[in-house]
DNA sequence: TCTGGGGTCCTAGGACCC
DNA sequence: TCTGGGGTCCTAGGACCC
């Protein structure tokens, strides 16, 4: 059996947890830029106001209703995702972090020690709630897509108490009549459309179907696979993390710019600024990447033909996690993309290939096999330990900074709605009194 | 005026190899 | 020279997720 554990409105829950006057009020967490909606409170949604919407759309909504608003503060919802994900792990024999407010555990063999599976949830939930302050919900089910489906319909009927655990064929069937096809996980608006257009509505209509038939409407294997796990049979396992802590095969940073630029030295900022960042997150988690892509984009929303964006990708000769290295094969691809006269609003880079950092993997056409230089190691470590301790980007590659020192750079944006960084940083650290 | 960021998996097709 | 079959690697693009 699953079991899937999902934080509820999670930004908000987390500005919550330090500000009870927020509690019992609507209120609103914003993307980067201040851009769009990415996390709302109950009483938010029953406003009306939706998932992703843009700011300023909703503002007449937000302004009526006097709803809270806040810009996203990621280092304080990294810190209490931990906490919760700590506690998970502590509880559970396996678990996988699914996001930052979502894990699955794995509860194989747990009605031995603890008896039924729904009351271990309840205790689990109750648990971090008063650790955390972060209220979730619990999905139990044979399947992953199950688990998801009941963790749903938990959230979604008062009378549940949060908790649903799907450990007979009744509930099962009964679960799956609640749930719209379109809320099925892996059901997008693609497949949605052509669900509906079939007279296929429910949950319970798509696990009626043939494994042949969602292969051939749904994707191929994915979608059979999808249909599989509904009809309860297993199709994916638990990805369990070391000590919970997510290993990914792909490392982003990207940015919508706080203005448009087209200046060379502007795209050059940004791209060694999120070059750097993302070389950080890769030693992170130990890594290190053969393959570097980087990015400039025009609007999306302007007029004119795509291709908004270009982009071009390489090989690095030697597998790297060194911010230098790094930059510096991201500036020359830079050097090729920037087009004079042209206004960009969004740049990335993108680090792919990985390898342990322990062992590289010798390439045919390498002398010398892709060690990372002790020497370089050991300046990125002082250079991590220094932002660690200092702040982000205390220390950093000169074409990154502004020529007006202690001045955002061009490409940032605003952040005018942040709340202190409570539990992370000396200098906001949470006063009680 | 303002419209986010960071991921995963799968498929198809071409190049190349045995 | 012609033929068939099977495999790998790479890229681009689609769909979905939180």
């Amino acid at each position: 059996m699953f079991a899937l554990v999902d934080c509820n409105n999670f930004y908000v829950s987390c500005e919550r947890a330090f500000q009870p006057a927020l509690i019992g009020v609507p209120v609103v967490i914003l993307s980067n830029n201040d851009a769009c909606i990415i996390s709302r409170s109950a009483e938010a949604k029953a406003l009306g106001i939706r998932m992703g919407e843009p700011f300023f759309q909703a503002r007449s909504l937000i302004d009526q209703h006097q709803v809270r608003v806040f810009s996203s503060n990621y280092a304080l919802y990294g810190d209490m995702s931990s906490r919760v994900m700590n506690y998970l792990t502590d509880v559970a024999p396996e678990v996988e972090v699914y996001s930052i407010d979502e894990a699955f555990l794995g509860l194989h063999g747990m009605e031995r020690y603890h008896g039924p599976l729904e009351a271990y949830a309840r205790e689990v939930r109750a648990q971090v709630r008063q650790r955390t302050h972060i209220p979730t919900c619990v999905g139990i089910a044979p399947t992953k897509t199950l688990a998801k489906l009941a963790n749903r319909v938990a959230k979604k009927d008062p009378a549940l108490d949060g908790v649903l655990a799907l450990d007979t064929p009744e509930r099962r069937q009964w679960a799956l009549n609640q749930v719209a096809v379109e809320d099925v996980w892996g059901i997008g608006r693609q497949y949605a459309t052509r669900l509906h257009a079939l007279g296929l509505t429910t949950a319970a209509s798509l696990a009626s179907c043939s494994e042949a038939w969602a292969r051939r409407h749904l994707g191929g294997v994915v979608g059979a696979r999808l249909v599989r796990e509904l009809q309860g049979f297993p199709c994916h396992q638990l990805a369990p993390g070391e000590d919970g802590r997510l290993s990914r095969k792909s490392i982003a940073c990207t940015r919508t710019f706080g203005r448009p630029l087209s200046a060379f030295p502007d795209l050059l900022g940004a791209v060694t600024a999120f070059a750097s960042r993302a070389a950080e997150k890769l030693r992170r988690q130990g890594s290190v990447a053969h393959v570097l892509t980087v990015f400039i984009s025009q609007s999306r929303f302007g007029s004119g033909p795509p291709p908004h964006t270009r982009s071009a990708q390489i090989t690095l000769p030697t597998a790297t996690s060194n911010t230098l290295e790094l930059v510096r094969h991201a500036h020359a691809i830079l050097d090729r993309l920037w087009q004079p006269g042209t206004i960009y609003q969004k740049a990335g880079v993108v680090l792919d290939g990985f390898e342990g950092t322990g062992q590289p993997q010798l390439s045919l056409f390498e002398k010398a096999p892709a060690v990372t230089r002790p020497q370089s190691a050991a300046l990125m470590q002082r250079l991590d330990q220094l932002n660690a301790r200092y702040g982000r980007a205390t220390v950093q590659v000169a074409t990154a900074l502004t020529s007006t020192p202690n001045q955002p750079a061009p490409w940032q944006g605003q952040q005018q709605r942040r709340t202190p960084a409570f539990t992370t940083s000396w200098d906001e650290l949470w006063e009680i009194g």
